[in-house]
Formats: structure tokens, C-alpha cells, sequence
RNA sequence: GCGCCAUUAGUUCAGAUGGAUAGAACAUUGGCCUCCGAAGCCAAAGAUCAGGCGUUCGAGUCGCCUAUGGCGUACCA
């Protein structure tokens, strides 16, 4: 797409007076800014750090400079007080946006930014024998995302669920099992089984201490090797797995890799020894650390006393591997901040043990999720399964589709499609660091800025274009440009604005690891589009202005389809 | 105690590297389906940006202090 900012920037720093004031091209490219409110034109030029160099107001240097500056593709260059304000030729904004999706489709907002590099997107990353509850879907669907956007953008993404497949809570279940479970009861219902002898565990834990004690020392046997041991924690983890794969089929979540934290089971010594041989290691009460006082990361414990070790070892052992293997240029964690200080400390270590590509692990934080009545406890059972939700949003849409009497032939489908794509979108909506409380009203309610209008908005578009189809007009795109004329109103153009934008949002979200960037600027097309769709009448008398409205359609359905894609969600053609 | 994060309309949230009258959505109120889909559109009302001090020509945005809430603070993950 053709960078207009690129064009006015040429023309600012084209004028002698900039050169004078040692400005160049590209300073003046991060000068221009988009002016708050769209009346005051598309780009704008503050002239307040001028005042110094050139000795006079920022008003009268905006007023001289704003006679002087001429850009093509701006059909006015006005001044407001200390700005300079470019109005850009709606026309050929129109043309540039129709002919570059068009040509684009699918790959519309792509870019080759990331050629060449391979980026690890670690997230989800369940506990094995516990339910994946309301909490869970925040890394699940923000690490999705961010997965599909990276790879939009031209990397070449790993996706990895770094299953919570390893540690105590095994030599629990596994004791549990022993005393009280039956092999039945398991494989009927693994998950809901398991977490049972998870409870029953620790309720008879309080009463006898012993077993604690006994839990880790099978968990130790488990980590030497031990045959039974090992064949329990598979059985239990493949049960696991496969209620695992029940919801991400639901939420058409895919990975690259299911090595979990036990896959570096046998890569644990070699981290410790590595770590003795740097002289980082030391023993404390009985257990080895590494103290990260100095960089007030307080101490990391390596190995327990009882020398079996801990999820901060595995996570080393797991970033070296992964350098190995995948030579990646970013391994990124979509975990809870919760764990924070968890990563700044691995990471530090990393760093410490001299690997320069520490720098490229980067923790990527989300707040919690709450429950109107405190914070969710799967042991009390204040929880909100996942599933659930997911059921209840699909059962939901599909009560307003038999109310709306909508025409279809799968309300199966398009209820998944659009029950489950509200979920999605809800949960990428905010800044993923806020935490938030779960409420069923609100991933119920479709309306607004949700998931279902976006989804709507979409399905609108599509049946304009059916129409056309089946009225025979096939919209040419030849004479773009004299048809563009056609798309200077303001609905028209605020449209056309909002897909101009797309692939600079696109990146930025990537960028900046925040899927919500994208989201927000999803439902600003939306809103466009809505706007356009009242404010114009699409099959105009006039076949050009009919042509070139429908094109525009046709741009605003694909880039709907493209971004709801990035999201993981839906975008059906009819609702 | 110490550290990290958050605090913007009744509610949930946006606010790009500091810049021109702080934006949406939900809820509330009032309009719009004998023109293309009302899961939609238009409009009204609603904000001392937690409080204070400071830096700056200019602060919701940067710094410091205080308050409130959350999270973390070695043998869980």
C-alpha cells in the first residue's frame, strides 16, 4: 500500500527552512501525527518544537510553512493554530485501498516482516488432570492469536504447549490412585476423576502428613525412572490429553508441539551442571540456588532438598533446547503475570550462564480472571469450566437463531461459529494485562462491540455481494481510479480510512504482542462499514457508483474475514 | 515489610513516540424496518482522567509521594 505519511513527510523536509533546522525525512515522518479528531484532516504537522530553531510562534511558523507545502496526493494543506493539516484526495486513498486488497484477498495486512525468523509461541500449557476452567482461555486464545498474527507477518511460527505434565502433584495422584482409584472410573471421566483423587488427597493430607512425604518421594521415583510409576503418569496424562483436545477442537486451537515440562526430564543435569561448572550454583538448607540478590530477583531454588527439582530447571532446560533446535529470534511465553517474578529470574539466569539470546525469551503477561464471588478455586469448587462456557454461548446463539428465524441449513454450525467466535473475541478484546471478573451476562450479550457484530457486519457484506452475484453484476476493476470518485463521502471514506489502516494495526499488534490492538480496530471496520452501509444506498442507479460501492464492500468483507481469521474467529457469510 | 501491576463516564474498557474540544460499548432516555439483514443505525445525557507535587511551551500519557485494589515474595506450577 502506498505510504501517504511517506508522501507528506518527502514534502515537509523537501523545504529549506526544515533542512535549516537539520530536520531529515525520516524525523519528520515521526513527527507527523494523525489529529485526534478526523475533521482536522488525515495527518497532521505540530509545529511546537520548531519555535526554538526558528526563533518566532509555533502559530506563525505553522502559517508560513503551510503555504509553501504542496503534496500530490493531498488536495488541501491547511493551517489550525501550531499545525499544519493535510486533507488527503479522498479518490486516490479510495483507488490505493480497493486496488491493494483486491489484489491482495487473503493475504490482505500480511507482510514479509518476520522473513526468515523463527518465533516459539509457548502458551496454554493446561495442568494435566485438572480442568481447564474460565481462567485457562487467556493464554489458549491470546497466545493463538498472537501465533496467527506472527505468522502473518511473515515468521515462521513453532506453536508449543508446554504441558503442565510433571512435578508433585503426580507423585499425589499417583498415591491417590494407589489408595483409592479405580481404572474404571478414570476412563470414563479422566479429568473429573483425577482432580477427585486430587481432593481426596489433600483433605486426607491434612490428617496425615505422611502422605506429603509420600507423594514427593514418588514423584522422585517417577523422575529416576521407575517403571510403575511411569506407566501411571503416561495412562493419566494420554487421559488427560484427550480431554484436552475435546475444548481446543471447540475453539479450533491448534500446536506444533505437546512437549510439556516432563519432556525435559532427562535435560534437567545437564542445566545443573552447567550451572556448577559457571559457579552460579550454590547449596542453601540443603538445596541448591542460584542467588539473584544483587539484581533483587531474590533467590531461585534449582533443586529441592530432596534433589528432585522444579519447574524454574525445566524451564531452562526447555529454553536451551529450544535455542537448539529451532535457533529461534523470539521464544514467547503467554503465562499469567501472576508469574513475573518466575520468568525474571530464568531468564536472568540464562543470562548469567553467558547465552546473549536471553534477551529473545520474552514473558508475555495476561491478568486474572476472577469470579463475581472471589477468585476461582478448583479444589472448592468455585470455578467456571471452559466447556461450559463454551456450550452455554453456543446454546444461546442458537436460541436467537430459531428466534430470528434466520435461514440456514446448519444451525449447528453457524451456532458454534458464532457462539464460540463471542467467546473468542470477548476474551481479546481488553489489554491482556488487565484482570477482569467473569460474567456470564457479558460473554452472553452480542451486541455492541462483541463478536457476533463484527460476525454480523461480515455476513451483511456477503449478502450485498450474493446479491450482486446473482443480479449478474460482476464489479470490474478496471477504472478504479475514475469509480473511486464515487467513495469521497465522509461514511465512504471513514471506511475506506479504517482499511488504509489494517496492516499497519496488524503489525503494530504484533509488535507489541497485544492481540486486543487488532480487535479494537476490527470493530472500528465494523462501525465503518455499518456507517457506510446506512448512510449510502450500495445499488446505486448509477452502475459505476454501484460498481465501485460494491468493490468497497467486497474490500470491507475481506478485511473482516482476514482479521477475524488472525483472531481464531469465524466469519460466516450468512447469520 | 519489600517488589511488580492496576486505578479514565453508573458499568466494562480505548486513548500511538507527551500535543488541538479525553473516545467507544453496555446500561438509561428518545428516534429509525412498505430502499440493500434491527445481532443494525441515528441522537441525548453521562468524566475535577484516584489525590498531591514536579518536569515541559504543553501531561490521562513522563518522574516522585500518598491512597485503594490485585499479584508475587525458595523446597507448588
Amino acid at each position: 500500500m502506498k505510504d501517504f505519511r511517506r508522501e507528506i513527510a518527502v514534502a515537509i523536509a523537501a523545504q529549506e527552512k526544515i533542512k535549516e533546522v537539520g530536520l531529515d525525512e525520516a524525523s519528520v515522518y515521526e513527527i507527523l501525527e494523525v489529529p485526534a479528531d478526523e475533521k482536522m484532516g488525515d495527518y497532521a504537522f505540530p509545529c511546537f518544537r520548531l519555535a526554538k530553531a526558528f526563533k518566532k510562534a509555533p502559530n506563525a511558523i505553522a502559517e508560513k510553512l503551510a503555504g509553501l507545502i504542496t503534496v500530490p496526493a493531498a488536495e488541501k494543506v491547511e493551517n489550525v493554530a501550531a499545525y499544519i493539516n493535510f486533507y488527503l484526495d479522498r479518490g486516490e486513498v479510495a483507488a490505493e485501498v480497493l486496488k491493494t486488497v483486491l489484489s491482495e484477498g487473503d493475504g490482505f495486512g500480511s507482510s514479509l516482516l518476520g522473513k526468515g525468523k523463527t518465533a516459539i509461541v509457548e502458551y496454554s500449557s493446561p495442568n494435566i488432570a485438572k480442568p481447564f476452567h474460565i481462567g485457562h482461555i487467556r493464554s489458549t486464545v491470546i497466545g493463538s492469536a498472537i501465533g496467527n498474527i506472527m505468522k502473518f507477518l511473515g515468521y515462521d511460527v513453532t506453536r508449543i504447549n508446554h504441558l503442565g505434565d510433571y512435578g508433585t502433584q503426580f507423585g499425589k495422584l499417583i498415591v491417590a490412585y494407589r489408595r483409592y482409584g479405580s481404572k474404571e472410573e478414570v476412563e470414563a471421566e479422566p479429568i473429573k476423576t483425577l482432580l477427585k483423587y486430587y481432593v481426596e488427597f489433600h483433605k486426607l493430607a491434612e490428617d496425615d502428613p505422611t502422605l506429603e512425604v509420600e507423594a514427593r518421594e514418588t514423584f522422585s521415583k517417577l523422575e529416576q525412572g521407575a517403571e510403575e510409576e511411569y506407566e501411571l503418569w503416561k495412562w493419566f496424562r494420554e487421559e488427560s490429553l484427550k480431554e484436552f483436545t475435546v475444548v481446543y477442537e471447540m475453539l479450533g486451537i491448534e500446536f506444533d508441539s505437546y512437549a510439556g515440562e516432563s519432556f525435559y526430564s532427562d535435560k534437567m543435569d545437564r542445566v545443573i551442571d552447567e550451572l556448577e561448572e559457571k559457579n552460579l550454583l550454590q547449596e542453601s538448607d540443603g538445596a541448591m540456588i542460584v542467588d539473584l540478590e544483587e539484581y533483587d530477583l531474590g533467590k531461585a531454588l534449582i533443586k529441592k532438598s530432596d534433589g528432585s527439582t522444579l519447574y524454574i530447571t525445566r524451564d531452562i532446560a526447555a529454553a536451551i533446547y529450544r535455542k537448539e533446535t529451532y535457533d529461534f529470534y523470539k521464544n514467547l511465553y503467554i503465562v499469567a503475570s501472576q508469574q513475573d517474578l518466575h520468568f525474571k529470574q530464568w531468564i536472568k539466569i540464562v543470562e548469567l550462564m553467558g547465552y546473549d539470546w536471553a534477551a529473545d525469551c520474552v514473558h508475555i503477561p495476561f491478568g486474572l480472571v476472577r469470579l463475581e464471588n472471589g477468585a476461582m478455586q478448583t479444589r472448592t469448587g468455585n470455578v467456571v469450566f471452559l466447556e461450559d462456557v463454551l456450550r452455554g454461548a453456543v446454546e444461546k446463539t442458537r436460541e436467537i437463531i430459531i428466534e430470528k428465524a434466520v435461514n440456514t441449513d446448519d444451525v449447528e454450525e453457524m451456532s458454534k461459529t458464532v457462539g464460540i467466535g463471542a467467546v473468542i473475541f470477548q476474551e481479546l478484546h481488553n489489554n491482556r494485562i488487565k484482570d477482569y471478573t467473569f460474567s456470564w451476562d457479558k460473554v452472553l450479550n452480542f451486541e455492541g462491540e462483541t463478536g457476533p457484530y463484527v460476525q454480523y457486519s461480515h455476513a451483511r457484506a456477503a449478502s450485498l455481494l450474493k446479491r450482486a452475484s446473482e443480479d449478474g453484476i460482476v464489479p470490474s476493476m478496471e477504472g478504479l481510479a475514475s469509480a473511486s470518485k464515487y467513495l469521497t463521502s465522509d461514511s465512504s471514506f471513514a471506511l475506506v480510512k479504517a482499511l488504509f489502516n489494517l496492516p499497519e494495526t496488524i503489525e503494530e499488534a504484533g509488535l507489541k504482542y497485544e492481540p486486543s490492538i487488532l480487535t479494537r480496530h476490527i470493530v472500528d471496520i465494523a462501525q465503518a462499514f455499518n456507517g457506510f452501509y446506512h448512510e449510502e444506498h450500495i445499488f446505486a442507479l448509477d452502475a459505476k457508483e454501484r460498481d465501485a460501492k460494491l468493490l468497497l464492500v467486497k474490500c470491507a468483507k475481506q478485511a473482516l474475514a482476514n482479521s477475524l481469521g488472525l483472531l481464531g474467529v469465524g466469519a460466516p457469510e450468512r447469520m
